[in-house]
DNA sequence: ACGCTTGCGTTATGTTATAACGAAATATAC
DNA sequence: GTATATTTCGTTATAACATAACGCAAGCGT
């Protein structure tokens, strides 16, 4: 049974695509109760390890939620700018930022596998109305 | 009233600083139950916020745990090293990744106002074990 | 067709975190 | 010193996030 799985997977990714922040599993949940009225969260929670597992989508490991990957070609992990102002989630590509961390890491004799990079603060959109106002 | 919140935070601040690796607040809360019968999770997650806020205790967001601080006299944020293996949490220090960090997200006219930056993988100790089997 | 393996939905439960309220301690006013 | 306002904290209850375990059904080799 290949579809039926894979049918989920692009539910899931469609509405976390459409989505203007991150969103947490139940989030989800709700958002496909429509379509399926007996969803629970292990199908959602396995959707979206699948997804994570191919890059599709990250998790948010301060917000405990999730957002799709707007940046399909990267090969490393990107750095997650956070507004917690208005919730959006940017991903920014900074190779070199990686490259010194693993250097100074494995200074330590740390052999990295997974790094968790999520800067909160204001984005600019939020700090010009700030300022604005 | 200044004592009876400052007892609390000092135990689970002991606690922590026993444990070797990071702990949940329900690690904590079991911890205590035997010196507090009644302890109850609104009373560990009070002295975990205000540990946390005066820097002597750091919450590891992809462990949803926390640390106690190890290193008193750091000004910005940490890098949390976490072996995956034994579970062991190091803070290291690197200023100028902080600053690299912020400067590439201000271009972006981001304002970074809290800074999470965990890395996963096996530290030192754990790799020369496994080199050695 | 038969038995094997794999993946998935479902039920149930485990884990992490906070809202809400009342009692007790502290401070301030008189 | 008593009354009143303010803050802090314990307690109960519940919300939010996540996974274990089971069983059915699809796909596959024989
Ligand atoms: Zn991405
Ligand atoms: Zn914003
Ligand atoms: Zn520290
Ligand atoms: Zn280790």
């Amino acid at each position: 049974m290949r579809t039926r799985g894979e049918v989920m997977q692009s539910k899931i990714l469609a509405v976390l695509k459409h989505a203007d922040s991150a969103l947490s599993a139940y989030d989800i949940l709700e958002a496909l109760r429509d379509e399926f009225p007996k969803i629970a969260p292990p199908t959602v929670y396995r959707g979206l390890a699948a997804l994570t597992e191919k890059g599709s989508v990250h998790r948010v490991e301060s917000l405990n939620s999730f957002v799709a990957c707007t940046n399909h070609n990267h090969d490393h992990a990107s750095i997650m700018s956070i507004c917690d102002d208005c919730g959006s989630v940017e991903e920014n590509e900074a190779p070199k930022i990686f490259d010194d961390l693993s250097g100074l890491l494995g200074k330590t004799g740390f052999d990295a596998h997974r790094h968790v990079i999520e800067v909160h603060g204001v984005c600019a959109a939020c700090g010009d109305q700030d300022n604005a106002s």
